[in-house]
DNA sequence: TAAAGTATAATTGTCGACAATCTGCTTATT
DNA sequence: AATAAGCAGATTGTCGACAATTATACTTTA
């Protein structure tokens, strides 16, 4: 079930492992974004073979984590603010529909058990103090659990597969301890509510405005920024 | 601009050759669906070492093609109802948005382009006929546009980079000559018109019917059928 | 001095071979 | 007879080397 998840996959082949070891590497701003990759270095540095490396630089690639140009070589993606945004979007439109068939097709259990994790949520002491409710990982977070309860394959491999890690890198890189702690968790309420009364259009419209929230405060505080430069 | 359509990007290196013969072969049925894949047998077939060929094959399974197992080896994606239904699912909702951002963001220039394919969709005797209004390629096709017209690189990544041979994959095998041809063609041109207004809103709800109507179609087939092998 | 051309160095793409793992069949055991 | 263990055969993963392409630095020329 949860073992869909590539970040919780076990790492069986070397390839593997190395692709692991540099994708939290990339994540965690160890190596920079927009920075080139030398396939001899990296090769070096894991001490494997540069067959073995490339099999792992193309994991990323399907990551969105790295870009490759024939003859030329990968770079590690650049995280800029048109990025982010163009991601919130992608998101708002996936995880809405996600939301929408979760609310048809999630089991009484797995609704049984989300219910339990926002009651969790709701007495942590990150909640209280209002910090940090964005950065729990892998199954414990609330629209990691949405997204598989879509039972959409597609949906999860896009959003599970793909974006998540790309999501993470930039929140890590642009330093996103939200402040909405509290409100996200109300929304969170709301979502859940509405998928326990199988109200797939209502549970979408939430998750929409919940993301779609998040991206114009993002908006915002760079409109802010940009107003303090000038 | 075009030139980010995968398809139609030049192949520079041999992998890449390779790529697109496999990836044709692939779609057009001549690999069946759900086979296993012989690195060995298709090395040997298109005269190319291992090496090259895993790389080709990574490729496809970014396309969400061909399917890996650590140790076990590749498979052709099998085309079931479902898979189908899922990226309907999955098209709804990021074509959707992206002609709500198609709406914000083509330019005034785009937007004519679009007007002029439409119009001469109109006349072409495919219309009239009343046949595979659906089976234009490309950038000639409406969908592409939209998509392009969004601006917006992972929508269009997403899109166009994997789902779109994918779709074409199930389109061929099953055979999907639609019979909507002459009402597709109407929702394209109310869809137009929105974009025009540059009335995103109309526009993403538009779209969301229009897709919802195929997939309605192929359930809608789907459930005559079983009722008639009953 | 700036620009263009060339040669050298470094990097990526491709290859064939070996090691590790899985698959299917035979054989042995209860 | 059914299940388990073990043994070929084939397949995938990994490696190091060579070929093709690109980037860099230097020389030449206007």
């Amino acid at each position: 079930m949860a073992l869909d998840n590539p970040t919780l996959q076990k790492a069986v082949t070397t390839a593997d492992k190395v692709f692991y070891a540099i994708l939290h590497a990339i994540v965690d701003g160890k190596i920079a974004a927009g920075s080139k990759i030398s396939e001899p270095g990296l090769a070096k540095q894991y001490e494997i073979s540069r067959s073995t490396l490339r099999e792992a630089l193309n994991r990323l690639e399907k990551c969105h984590l790295i870009e490759r140009k024939a003859n030329v070589g990968s770079r590690v993606v650049d995280c800029t603010i048109e990025g982010l945004l163009e991601i919130y979007v992608v998101r708002e439109a996936l995880e809405g529909m996600a939301c929408r068939e979760a609310a048809i097709n999630m089991s009484d259990d797995e609704i049984a058990e989300m219910q339990d994790m926002l009651a969790q949520h709701a007495n942590a002491q990150d909640l209280i103090d209002g910090v940090a409710y964005y950065q729990e990982e892998g199954d414990l977070d609330f629209h990691y659990k949405v997204i598989l309860g879509s039972h959409n394959q597609q949906l999860i491999n896009i959003l599970c597969g793909q974006l998540y890690h790309l999501v993470r890198m930039y929140r890590i890189q642009f330093g996103m301890h939200s402040p909405r702690a509290t409100r996200a968790f109300e929304e969170h309420s709301n979502i859940i509510q509405a998928i326990c009364d199988r109200d797939g259009e209502l549970a979408e419209i939430l998750m929409r405005r919940h993301i779609a929230a998040s991206r114009k405060n993002i908006e915002k505080k760079i409109a802010l920024q940009n107003s303090a430069t000038q």
